[in-house]
DNA sequence: CTGTTAGCGCCTTCAG
DNA sequence: CTGAAGGCGCTAACAG
């Protein structure tokens, strides 16, 4: 391996001039400079990171927690904050949590000792702050992206959740129902207690009573909304949802997989609408009326917010960036 | 920050056995365990690893380059590679070259400096065999998916792209077919040559020849068909395709917007198959024929690969893993 | 503009 | 089973 030492000596300087040149600071004699330069590349000199952090104590490594890459919202997200940490001169670590808190902390502590810059995270939910508060005490800054968590102050850039309920539901009062289901993520999860209060509150104004039995919390992950399906579908015709608010993309996909398993046809026997779009490519096969929300920027200003805040350039406060989605109507919710 | 001497310190003993402790390394008397271990959770010491990497030259870390962790097939794909190396400790980078040699060659320098201990990645092409060399100059190890590049000799987890091409193009035969189009990614993509090389013999074999004006080579990116289909569309009636081979996910989605843009429709004017599903959930909403590779398990074996090459528990040559995909027949493909 | 000294936190080597 | 000395490759702080 070559060292900063091997330059110096060919170069006939200190390795204190060869590190100069090779960040840039200091002042350097421009001859000297090219020549050093020029030594670097005939040795192909490549700078050892692990002994430049050790010293200056950054590594320019972002650490991503997501729930799961696999849920197109998270995809983009990740495209997005990669894209900016690029762009920043950062490299992008990715994390799966699972919806899990259990595999959040264990990424936490790998994060604790691999010391990265900081931490871009969707938390698994209010029982997150354990790990937030790890991190707070390490000083590792971080922002949250797309759910805030009760009693953590910090960056965090998320979805207007209420309005692009409120502009689901509307819709499908619109087209007429009056029975409307809810399907949503767990009560612990910054999202779906704000898709919840917006669900509740805009049945109320045009005059509907939320029912208990049409609301159920399950998971935001796959596969976990067939047996709620199966106990709406089976509702005595007066009690039964002519409409289904699936509270995020996965939960809407379970739904219409587990209409289309009981032989029921979407939306001539049930509409459906949902936050978060389960296309990664908008607008190829539209199906599912939708809340889109603009994950890209998600990763890309939560980027921007978290490095703002490593190298100290942000306000004091925190900033709390709220994006609005955009609704997409589409043939699930639209009869004929 | 607490360091291993500050352990040290508190539990009388030196620096050294509080290292052996740490790595469970050497011998330590159980007693001086226990109390190492409680005085380290105590004062929350974490190891840097910074100072730990300079000495034993092994970060933990591997770097992900793909094209664009937006196509479905890549985001299980890194998906799959991030569960593997988690599960064996390591930490995963993300990367997306978006098909750009210069991209990726940053990425390569990056990794380089950044001391990853290896590179599980999908070159942009024939010329990435540049990008290859110096990470075999570094003595980097690596491990290629999805794509071979030529001249170059490395462990390998790819598709069976003629297996696939050959069943969705005898597929489309038997559907009446005879002037079939191709619409292929850049001819200096193994991937494309052997689809294109399998389209060319699955024809003949039928009897059918291959025509020049109805095979093109454009980019595996986004937004990129939309000209060809046009000039597809535009021949005259005894010219034009009657299929669409489009050979890959991205190109078959901009295929299928282009003539939905066009007035046509799919497969009534025109049938379309495709390499590679689009859909992130296979079934959810089927529509296009495809030929759908186990993409998780290209990341879940590469870097099982990579790893073991890396602890050099691997074998001596190089192994080259070829999974076949599986064809799913859907609308764009059936006629009424 | 350049060099010297010291040390980042840990682990290897060798002694005991 | 444990410790002392030295070094990994780089840079901060100072000196010239």
């Amino acid at each position: 391996m070559v060292t900063i030492y091997d330059i110096a000596k060919r170069a006939n300087v200190s390795s204190m001039t060869v590190s100069r040149v090779i960040n840039n600071s200091g002042t350097v004699k421009e001859e000297t400079r090219k020549k050093v330069e020029q030594i670097i590349k005939e040795l192909n000199y490549i700078p050892n990171s692990a002994a430049r952090s050790l010293n200056i104590k950054e590594t320019k490594i972002l650490s991503l927690i997501i729930t799961d890459i696999t849920n197109p919202f998270f995809t983009k997200v990740a495209r997005g904050a990669e894209d900016k940490a690029k762009q920043m001169g950062y490299r992008l670590l990715l994390s799966n949590s699972d919806e899990s808190l259990e595999k959040e902390s264990e990424y936490i502590n790998m994060i604790l000792s691999s010391g990265v810059d900081g931490v871009l995270i969707a938390p698994s939910g209010d029982q997150s702050k354990k790990n937030l508060r790890t991190l707070i005490k390490h000083r590792i800054p971080f922002v949250l992206i797309d759910r805030e968590v009760d009693g953590i102050q910090s960056d965090v850039v998320m979805g207007d959740n209420f309005d692009g309920t409120r502009k689901l539901i509307e819709h499908i009062i619109q087209q007429g129902h009056r029975k409307i289901a809810l399907i949503n993520g767990p009560s612990n999860i910054s999202t779906a207690r704000a898709r919840e209060k917006a669900f509740i509150e805009t049945l109320q104004l045009s005059g509907i009573q939320p029912e208990e039995n049409l609301m159920y919390n399950i998971s935001f992950k796959q596969n976990n909304a067939e047996k709620i399906v199966e106990k709406l579908v089976s509702l005595k015709k007066a009690e039964r949802p002519t409409a289904i608010f699936a509270a995020n993309n996965f939960i809407a996909v379970d739904t219409v997989k587990a209409l289309r398993d009981l032989g029921k046809s979407v939306p001539e026997d049930m509409a459906i609408v949902c936050f978060d779009d389960p296309e990664p490519i908008p607008g190829f096969n539209p199906f599912l009326t939708v809340a889109a929300q603009p994950d890209y920027n998600f990763g890309y200003l939560g980027v921007q917010l978290l490095i703002e805040r490593i190298e100290k350039k942000g306000p004091q406060g925190f900033q709390r960036i709220v994006l609005p989605p955009e609704i997409h109507i589409s043939k699930s919710s639209i009869k004929g």
